[in-house]
DNA sequence: GCAAAAGTGTTCGCAGTACACCCATGA
DNA sequence: TCATGGGTGTACTGCGAACACTTTTGC
């Protein structure tokens, strides 16, 4: 049996959720959108192979990944019986800079216009958008999206992209600054506005523990729908 | 590369959480304990898989069971190169009358008492009850380890032992009426108390419904720690 | 009548929400 | 001076938490 890795991999470009795929250069499926993946080697964990391959595409390492789920469908893959084991990953998309379009034909695509996919990758994807949503509800995860630097409006956009609904500037900020996880740093970031908006930082010394505590910047009663 | 399959089977006796172990009557590791499980079949799915090794087990079926987590760290199991895919399942403890010593000696053993497993099993055991401390925080998914009938005190115990602390009667009896999740039943149970306490049900129409829903019987700041 | 568990009620404080205005600046 | 996005403030409401007493009944 066989057992392969595949990567959803989120990036969020200060206005739209987006995914990296590739349009494989290879048989089969040749010229189809996919998402990123691979079989494990025989010498290494999951966890490896998911960012082994995450690099591959990406250059990155170090990125936030996580497990999503195993596929295991006997008909999921029309040639042999392949177990696929999902990560998900969130990236700053100003970051990537790699170019491989020779291997790979890669692409940010907005979630909200995803392809038809190979397999069973669509259903991978709905179901690692349902993760994600479901786990920033409760956790700081979504700072994972944006560089080192970023404003409160470049934040907000981002939860409102994920949850595809808006929300209330104000409240959010007061739950984001009781919170206390975010620095105001002195520059001002001038580009989008005259009046210009502070630039913020995660509070490093608190954020690794926040991670695994219930934090939620939404309004409570519509965690989820 | 083998894919198997590990179930970890959560059963509550009125008074602690358990969990149904094995000791292995066969090579390898025999005599020692471990979590049941099995090799995926050619035709066979992961989630059906899961099904047919805790039916083995147990002879239930159509019980709460969901993925946990893929292991696959390649010195795992000392043998092959195996991947294991685990299950969590949450079974009213009253319903298990299976023998079968015979090939599997099984036996509930509470879980603060579990002994060394063989592999990696006392991390998926330990991981699995961090996702259901996890997930119960936010969904009514306890109903499943007791019988269709249950009193508020075996609720109100289940919840304690699952999170290890105790909880405050009153607030929790008027979150669950609130909820309207359960439903009073005429009769009484008369074992434990002078008094009696209602048996309730849950609202088979809800319920369904509820378990994708944010409810919560616990005091919220301590959902997690 | 007393022990033991069942079940009910109240007060308080804060967190969440809804909502509207002032500020700074470049053009 | 005006348009644009940035950032702050307030009042209300309801839920969650803390806490104590009454009820029932078998012995």
């Amino acid at each position: 049996m066989l057992v392969a890795v595949d990567c959803v991999i989120f990036g969020f470009d200060s206005d739209t959720l987006k995914l990296l795929l590739i349009k494989r250069g290879f048989e089969p499926q040749k010229n189809k959108w996919s998402l990123m993946g691979g079989f494990v080697q025989p010498n290494e964990g999951l966890d490896s192979a998911a960012s082994r391959i995450l690099e591959q595409l990406t250059g990155l390492s170090g990125v936030f990944m996580e497990q999503l789920f195993a596929f295991g469908d006997p008909r999921r893959d029309s040639m042999e019986r392949t177990i696929s084991v999902v990560y998900y990953a969130l990236v700053d998309i100003g970051q990537y800079k790699k170019q491989l379009s020779e291997d790979y034909h890669a692409e940010w695509l907005p979630l909200t216009e995803i392809p038809q996919l190979i397999f069973d990758h669509n259903q991978m994807v709905e179901m690692a958008h349902e993760r994600l949503q479901y786990k920033a509800a409760l956790h700081p995860i979504l700072f994972e999206l944006l560089p080192a630097r970023f404003t409160i409006r470049q934040l907000l956009d981002l939860y409102e992209s994920v949850y595809g609904k808006e929300l209330d500037k104000r409240n959010f900020i007061r739950k984001l600054q009781s919170s206390k996880l975010i620095i105001r740093q002195k520059e001002k970031e001038k580009g989008s506005s005259k009046k210009g908006a502070f630039f913020f930082k995660i509070d490093k010394r608190k954020y690794p523990f926040s991670l695994k505590s219930f934090i939620s910047f939404l309004p409570t009663k519509e965690i989820f729908h």
